[in-house]
DNA sequence: GGCCAGGCTAGCA
DNA sequence: TGCTAGCATGGC
């Protein structure tokens, strides 16, 4: 089989076991592990191919070890295009520390800050993995969305099988676009979501909407543009802008998670309105993203006493 | 047993 | 333009 390996080091502070340790936490559908070291399939020029990250480094001298696998390596022509890809993926360019710097200003926000000290975004892997499982995710608790993905994985992508280890590998938007909403049914999503998530596939797969073309648009460009799909609205593009494509400055500020956060943080009685989130989290900018991001963490704590307990 | 989950649409006023 | 029932299911 092919392979490719090299090193890449990320600006510090980053914390790769903080990462990891934390997408073990939520049961995540598209990751495994060998160790610490982080498994998964992407898909890059139409190859399929296995990735495989360690760290070798420190939080404060941070340096990955990046493994690519597969015969599809020889297929790629862009080989630095590939590198590129992984080094978004794994948000190894951002400047946090600028956003630990501004948050100083605020001691309310020094616990979270210190508690998550490192921790970065790992991407989903392409931009219709993200707005799919997005899409899937809407109003639904997590593991159920998840219960969700991994059936749409079995329905119509067979994993990889890498030194005993079962990688999945999620379908293309070909592959989804092939369904009927029936299947998907059977699956227990409901008939709208079936919906939803096969006619973004077909609407990609026909080349009526293309993805990489929305990397040189602004948020409010890609917000209006997607949102007038059907199925999709403004929470399902800010999670794609955050997750998909790595903006940090995204305020999803409806969003149940970040109101749960923020009740948490500031003790109060009950969750916050869109408003009162919109107008605590105005001094967040231009790292709103993050600040949810960390929020959200906070509010694994039960999931994990209870899974330790 | 009812209500809420990391929402959105359709249908109604 | 603004409001709300309904959606599928699991967990508390």
């Amino acid at each position: 089989m092919e392979r490719l390996i090299y090193e890449m080091e990320p600006r510090a502070p980053y914390d790769f076991g903080k990462m990891i340790r934390r997408l073990q936490g939520v049961n995540h559908e598209m990751f495994r592990f060998q160790g610490d070291r982080l498994l998964r399939t992407i898909r890059f020029d139409d190859q399929i191919l296995v990735l495989a990250v360690d760290s070798i480094g420190s939080i404060e001298n941070p340096k990955l070890q990046i493994a690519l696998y597969g015969d599809g390596l020889r297929h790629i022509g862009d080989v630095e295009g590939l590198k590129q890809y992984i080094r978004i993926m794994l948000s190894v360019d951002l400047d946090i520390q600028s956003f630990y710097d501004q948050m100083a200003a605020y001691a309310l926000y020094q616990p979270l800050v210190e508690r998550f000290y490192g921790l970065r975004f790992i991407l989903e892997a392409d931009l219709f993995e993200c707005m799919t499982k997005t899409i899937i995710g809407q109003q639904l608790n997590l593991a159920f969305a998840s219960t969700l993905n991994r059936r749409l994985m079995e329905l119509t992508a067979k994993p990889v099988m890498w030194e005993g280890l079962e990688l999945p590998v999620f379908p293309s938007a070909q592959d989804v676009a092939r369904l009927d909403y029936g299947q998907l049914r059977e699956l227990q999503y409901s008939q709208r979501k079936a919906e939803y998530v096969i006619d973004f596939a077909r609407l990609v797969a026909e080349g009526q909407i293309d993805l990489n073309g929305l990397f040189t648009k602004t948020n409010d460009e890609i917000v209006t543009e997607l949102s007038r799909l059907r199925g999709i609205g403004r929470w399902t593009v800010e999670c794609f802008l955050m997750f998909g494509m790595g903006r940090t400055d995204l305020l999803p500020a409806a969003d149940i998670g970040l109101r749960n956060g923020v009740k948490k943080l500031y003790g109060m009685e009950d969750k916050p309105t869109e408003a009162e989130v919109r107008r605590i989290g105005a001094v967040w900018a231009p790292w709103s993203s993050y600040v949810m991001f960390y929020l959200w963490e906070t509010l694994n704590d039960k999931l994990k006493e209870r899974a330790g307990s």
